[in-house]
DNA sequence: AGCACGCCGACT
DNA sequence: GTCGGCGTGCTC
């Protein structure tokens, strides 16, 4: 008898398991792959699966393994580089593996859709149609309309349709007759044989040394490490041209916010072959489509977030990672990887290069340009003959604050309106105010939710949760003494918005947060007018911060920089410096001088004074020395296990056990150290308790053989069942 | 995670 | 009488 056929499953469940399959009745097995998606049945739901293994036994008796139903893929999905990408990243981010591969496909792929590209539908008559006497369907005019049209024409598409003034209801209505029948047909625009569309621009002696220094191909990766203005993105763009002119594609990452239709726009200019865009704007038909014309090579360069990084490339040549220490490269849910670290290794292992530029440097990657690991870019002048922006510090601890204005401050502002200059004020809190509170009896309007208070809104007036998105009305008087003195407790956007617009009734203030911009094109539209550059005042978040530059700012306003310096996250103080930098490269171009104000509390602090007195470069060395002092990234390694539970004591009882379980595998020292269980920083966050439990290693290695043995033990667990656990690899956010 | 089964409170 | 609350068990 001959031996059996057995398939290795990868299936979308949390479950850390492989699952095994006969193969769908009727398919021949010598097509069976790995790669290639299946639809098996799983308890009474039927899933898509991936193929892990064809192999000819299994630990079950054969009898116990159900068949697939059907085979999907006649090939692979993915090329096999990016299949043991994902395989790998599963590994190390000790993610269950179908939910990871599941993760790094497109949606339609993931429902079971055939990895074809919808083309363009048109409609033609039916046998039955083209019989139909002249004259017909009287009754129904646009119908008949639509008719003598395809007789005349033979075929219409969406074009037509709309040209003709017929509704697509009409055209569906004669399908269901039998009438008609739709059929598409994918556009292949012939090949561009130019790269360019536009000439380039002329490098600097700077920018020119530093692309000199990125090699054409073979793997190497760049950290470029320029300020704002600089001139990065040229440089992006003529190491891309150099990629196309070999026949290779480029795949450019950039963060969650940075993928505006203005970035898209700039890469449309400069070249003429297909550039294709992979966000979240998009819906699903129209990123599987992006994603098979950079699979098939159609798309000679992808530019996307995140996600982007499992980009199947026929032929890629160069990846490129722009704001690297951006956090949306980190994903925080579900499969935890880091599309900045994956990027480096799919370099590596394609042979490539990779650029990872920023202005403000991750302190990991300012760590691997020191060992050696990267090689170091620095671009030091902006271009043309534009000036670093005048940084100024003010001390207000002993100022009177005028709704969290200096005097000095509005003094400034009136001055740059007056020049017919732009004011950009910085305010990372949306809202009206932190919080509410009772000046009687001092009670604050807390979330019932979470161990937080409710942000008081005025636009729509009610209090709300930024943690749970718990909702509640403004209360009349206090719950708790009942008096009606109740009042808005510090800062946020619309508070500044409201004084600024008293201060200034003549100006234009434009608020920008996420509230703001809710509606479709709103963030669009405020940009354009902005542009026009007529005075005004822009105060927001920090979607002010990332992605656009206003050039006709001249002033920019950090009204809390502080936040961040005293967080209990070990990252607060270097994500404080970034964003501040951020925002303050926001000021000024070639022929206006900007000027940032800092307001702080903590003028003194030595962190503040580094950044402010001697830059980022400083301010990172001394962070730097911080973490090798305290054993903390990216001199050691760390992994976060998290638990949560409605009782607290699960989560508690769940981690000290993994613990014990973890100091048995190998007793804390130097190569493992363990800290927790602790409670996060919100302890309580939708009616849950969190947790976590740190590790701490002095390498890769060790965390890595110590959490592959540790994953299966916690999901075998009886405690597990009573807890939402993860873990997390590498962690960005300590929360 | 889904999705079943299963056994006790307040509804038509 | 049943609709539905979520406890626990299973998925090749
Ligand atoms: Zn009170
Ligand atoms: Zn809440």
């Amino acid at each position: 008898m001959a031996a059996p056929t057995v398939l290795e499953i990868a299936l979308p469940t949390p479950l850390r398991r492989r699952f095994d399959y006969l193969p769908p009745e009727g398919v021949d097995t010598t097509l069976l792959k790995p790669g290639q998606r299946v639809r098996v049945p799983f308890g009474n739901q039927r899933l898509i699966g991936l193929i892990l293994r064809v192999k000819s036994e299994s630990s079950l008796p054969l009898q116990n393994l159900r068949p697939a139903e059907a085979l999907l893929d006649t090939k692979p999905l993915l090329p096999d580089d990016l299949w043991r990408l994902c395989l790998w990243a599963a590994d190390y981010y000790q993610h269950p593996i179908g939910d990871a591969l599941h993760t790094a496909l497109p949606v339609l792929l993931r429902q079971g859709e055939p990895d074809r590209e919808k083309g363009e539908p048109y409609w033609q008559l039916t046998t039955e149609g083209k019989g139909l006497p002249e004259g017909a369907l009287k009754r129904a005019p646009r119908q008949a309309e639509l008719l003598a049209a395809l007789q005349q024409r033979g075929a219409l598409n969406r074009a037509d349709l709309a040209a003709l003034g017929i509704a697509r209801s009409h055209v569906k209505t004669l399908e269901d007759k039998g009438l008609v029948f739709s059929r598409e047909q994918v556009l292949t625009p012939s090949p561009e044989p130019n790269i360019l569309r536009d000439t380039p621009l002329t490098l600097s002696d700077e920018q020119a040394a530093a692309l000199a220094q990125i090699p054409e191909d073979g793997f190497h990766i760049s950290l470029l490490d320029g300020t704002t203005g600089s001139g990065k993105t040229e440089i992006y763009l003529q190491a891309i041209a150099r990629t196309l002119s070999q026949g290779r594609q480029a795949l450019v990452l950039v963060p969650e916010i940075g993928l505006t239709p203005q970035t898209l726009a700039r890469f449309q200019r400069r070249f003429a072959q297909p550039v294709v865009a992979l966000h979240s704007g998009m819906n699903d038909r129209e990123r599987l489509d992006a994603w098979l014309q950079a699979r098939d090579g159609r798309a000679r360069i992808v530019i996307g977030t995140r996600s982007a990084i499992f980009t199947p490339m026929a032929d890629l040549g160069i990846l490129i990672v722009d704001e690297e220490h951006d956090s949306s490269f980190k994903q925080q849910d579900g499969f935890r990887y880091s599309a900045r670290d994956l990027a480096a290794l799919r370099a590596h292992r394609l042979n490539i290069p990779l650029i990872l530029g920023s202005a403000t440097p991750s302190l990991e990657s300012l760590h691997n340009a020191r060992t050696g690991r990267y090689h170091y870019l620095r671009l030091t002048h902006r271009a043309g003959n534009a000036r670093a922006p005048e940084l100024l510090t003010q001390d207000i601890r002993r100022q009177p604050l005028d709704e969290g204005f200096s005097r000095d401050t509005l003094e400034r502002i009136r001055t740059t309106l007056d020049a017919g200059n732009q004011v950009l004020v910085f305010l990372n809190r949306r809202g009206y105010a932190p919080t509410l509170e009772c000046p009687d009896c001092g009670w604050l309007a807390e979330c019932r939710h979470c161990d937080t208070r409710l942000t008081l809104h005025q636009t729509p007036r009610h209090l709300h949760c930024h943690h749970c998105d718990h909702q509640r009305a403004v209360p009349r008087a206090c719950p708790s003494c009942k008096s009606t003195r109740l009042q808005p407790l510090g800062q946020g956007t619309e508070r500044s918005e409201e004084a600024l617009q008293r201060h200034f009734p003549d100006t234009r203030v434009l608020r920008v947060d996420r509230d703001s911009t809710r509606q479709k094109n709103a963030f669009r539209d405020l940009v354009e007018e902005v542009h026009r550059g007529d005075p005004c005042i822009l105060v927001g978040t920090q979607m002010l911060a990332k992605g656009h530059h206003f050039a006709d700012v001249t002033l920019v306003v950090i009204l809390d920089s502080d936040a961040g310096l005293f967080s209990t996250d070990f990252r607060g103080p270097e994500r404080m410096g970034q964003l501040l930098l951020q925002v303050a490269g926001r000021a000024g171009r070639a022929d206006k001088p900007g000027q940032v104000i800092i307001q702080t509390h903590h003028a003194e602090h030595p962190l503040v004074r580094t950044l402010l007195e001697r830059g980022y470069h400083a301010f990172a060395e001394l962070i730097l020395s911080e973490r090798r002092l305290t054993g903390l990234p990216p001199f050691r390694h760390m992994a976060l296990i998290r638990a949560e539970s409605k009782r607290p004591e699960n989560a508690v009882a769940f981690l000290k056990q993994v613990r014990a379980l973890a100091e048995q595998r190998h007793p804390p020292g130097h190569e493992l150290g363990y800290l927790g269980p602790l409670p996060a920083m919100l302890e309580k966050r939708g009616d849950r308790f969190r947790y976590q439990l740190q590790v701490n290693a002095a390498n890769r290695g060790a965390l890595q053989k110590l959490l592959s043995q540790l994953a299966p033990e916690m999901e075998q667990h009886a405690l597990a069942k009573r807890n939402r656990w993860s873990i997390d690899v590498d962690p960005q956010d300590m929360g």
